[in-house]
Formats: C-alpha cells, structure tokens, sequence
DNA sequence: AGCGCCTTGACACTGAGTGCCAGTAGCGGC
DNA sequence: GCCGCTACTGGCACTCAGTGTCAAGGCGCT
C-alpha cells in the first residue's frame, strides 16, 4: 500500500505531495470527527456535518473511512499494530506471560503519557466503550489483534495455532486483560495509572484460575 | 431462541391468546430471517424481503427485532442466560474452573445434541462468524455475558467485580474459552465434539499462562 | 500544449431504521 | 347489543448511512 518513491529530491520526506495531501485531508476529518462526536454522541452528529466541518464533501469521507464507526476505530489502530510488534520483538526465550505483558503494556503507554494525545485517547476510550455500535466495533478489531497474536505466539512456540489451543487461548487471555484494564482505565478518567492496573492484572492472570488473589 | 410452547390443546391458561399470537410472529420473522440470511447471505436479503416472507410489512419487523443483526443474534440468545443459571447453580464450595467449565459446556449443548436443531445453529453460527456486522454484534453480547459472569463470580467468592480484577479477568477467560470452542465446532463444520473441545480448552486454561502445552 | 493519473463534488439510488396516524381485532363493562 | 380501552398492524413519509457513476480539475511528465 505504502510505497516509498526515493525520488524525495528537494523535499525532505520521502513522501510525494499527493500523498501529504492525502493525509492532510485525512487528519483533518478525523480531527473534526473526534471533536464533534465527543461533543455531541455518536447519534447526534451526522457525516454531511462532519465533512463539512473538515471543508469536503460526504463523498470524500467515504473514501477516507469505510463508516462513521471506523473513524473512530481507526484512531486506536496504533494499539494493536504496536501490540503485535512488541510482543515480535521480545526476546526468544520469555516466557509468554512476560512477554504478552509488555505487549499490552506498550498498547496501553498512549493513555500513560501526560499530553493533550493521552487527554484525547481518554476521550475516545469513553466514547467508544459507552456507545453499542462502537463498542461492538471495538470489539471486533480486539478480535482481529487476537488473531494476529496467536500467530505470533504460535511462530514464538513453535505451536500450529490451528491445531494447538494455547496460542489462541493465551491471546484471549492477554487481550481479556486488556480489555479490562482500559475500562478500569476509562472509569477512573484517567487517573488511574495504566502501568499498574497491567502489572496488577497479569499478577491475577499469572497465578491463573484457581488460585483468587 | 425459538421457545416451544406445547401446542397441544386449550391448556396454558397462563399465556393469553395475544401473547401466543406476538409469539407466533416472531417465530416466523425468525425462521424466515435465518432461512434467507443463510442461504443468500447478510448483505444479500433485506428486510422488506424476509419481512414479506414471513407475512407482515417490514414496520411490523422493527417492532420485533432491533436491527437486522438483532434477529440473527437474538437466536443464541440463551447461550448467555443458561451460561448464567448454570454457574449460579453450581455447588458453592466448587473452584471457579470447574464452575466456568460447566457454565460453559451447559451452553454449548445446544450445539451438542443431533437434531435439526443443532443443525440449524450451526449455519446460524457459522453465519455470524464469518459476517463481520453480525461478529461485531456477537461479540458485543458475549461482553455482557462477560459483565455478568463476573457478577456472579463476585458473588459465589465474595469479591466486589468493581474493586477486585479476578472476577472480570475469570469471566473474559471462560468467554475466551468459550469463544474458541465455538470457532473450532465451526470450522469443522460441527464434526468436532463440543464436550470434548470444552474439556480440552479448560485444560489448558488451568494449567494457565506459563504451562505450555 | 498535450496526455495520464489521482482526487474531488455532485447527483441519484438502495436500504436501514423511525415517527406518525388511521384502521382493526380482542376484551372488558354497561 | 353498544361503548370504550388496549394492543397490534400496515402504510406513508422521512432521515441518514453508504455506494455507483460521471464530469471536472489539479499535478506531473514529455
């Protein structure tokens, strides 16, 4: 999708004007999406308002995002991408409780950090986890990371992760707690620190079923 | 799912002619929604189409059915709720794996048993997962599975779900559990025993993260 | 200037979902 | 019988999400 022209001649970017456009238009309609949903709820805002507070038409947001939940969705795709790559990137030999708790915990560094990004993904957060047709959206996509997931798990551990269940197991696991401490996240508005409600999650799921604690 | 009312005779004087009647046409917007929708797929029949099939205008639908997701998801409906009764109903004493081991299983026997109607679940099943609108919808639900599996948790264990993690992180690993059971039943096209798959997946759960295999 | 390529806006259209209203069938009480 | 009362229904009009199509315009390249 991305390919990369060297052609960057005067410009700094390796990235053609077509392109920087292209994302200009992007940011700015999810920009004024973001806004106007948090403002006024997911049914209370229209696409032809949307659009035309970002300056284009309801054609062009449609060729921008597949539907009024994905602009939304989309926002926190970074969290599973990076999920992924992290858990990737662990070294070989960890276990996969450790491992898996890094990767949630590197998903979760965006709402950690104390900047108008974090103000901002905490507003999404709410906004997505107390509006059904986004929440169910959500879901869905926390679905597909699981699914990725258990593929990296199954290459990590050498398992066929559709024979074997631990890997898809394991993944739910991870993505279960995941789950949870974004909406312990979201219920406390942010004050909560999303660094300890991981490590106080992966306590609880370490130890496992039987042993409460 | 489609309640059987003996239709035998003036018994029932509990159920009044009125209530039999919405009964009736509901049953009929459902088997006329789960034929079409299975056979020409989600996108491929409206609800003016299922509507007519079943004898009523599409105005009289939406005063059954939610949404067109909702006929469709409405089907497994008790899934859910006997997953509930049946952990409720559990010995008190009993550890939580063994508990969610039998809520989860008790909810899969509908799948279990060879009739038509397992027949049935399984395209009405395998219809959801691989309709992405439909999944979204599913998973929503299992959510609220989830939110009231740890209810009860917290109750049989005496943890408050809002304060402690363990009754929400338990609850997301039987739904995972359950979640994975219902994939491999139906990517084997219903050959694959539930029991046995129920049984297989707790045993790994409870062996828990670190215990590969 | 000329030719592609990509993006856009405008229009028309289908289909989901809702509000509103008039008609009607069942179930009392009189 | 007749009169309400309630519940269910169909039809209509409407909003809005989402899609197909087409003509027009900007930009790079030669």
């Amino acid at each position: 999708m991305a390919r990369r022209y060297d052609r960057g001649v005067s410009a700094r970017p390796e990235v053609t004007l077509a392109q920087r456009k292209r994302q200009l238009v992007a940011d700015e309609l999810s920009e004024a999406a973001l806004q106007l949903l948090a403002q006024k709820g997911f049914d209370g805002v229209t696409i032809d308002e949307i659009a035309a507070t970002a300056g284009v038409s309801k054609r062009t947001f449609f060729r921008y995002f597949a539907s009024k939940e994905d602009v939304v969705v989309q926002f926190l795709a970074d969290m599973g991408t990076g999920m992924r790559a992290e858990l990737a990137g662990r070294p070989e030999g960890e276990p996969p409780s450790v491992a898996l708790r890094h990767a949630v915990w590197v998903s979760m560094a965006v709402c950690a950090d104390r900047s108008d990004h974090a103000a901002r993904a905490l507003s999404v957060v709410q906004l997505i986890l107390r509006t059904p047709a986004l929440r169910a959206r959500f879901l869905e996509r926390q679905a597909q990371w699981r699914d990725e997931l258990a593929a990296e798990l199954g290459t990590r551990l050498d398992l066929d992760p559709d024979t074997e269940l631990y890997p898809r197991l394991a993944a739910g696991m991870a993505l279960t707690a995941f789950d949870t401490v974004l909406h312990r996240w979201s219920d406390s508005d942010g004050t909560a620190d999303p660094s300890d409600l991981t490590d106080r999650t992966f306590a609880v799921l370490g130890a496992a079923l039987d042993a409460v604690g």
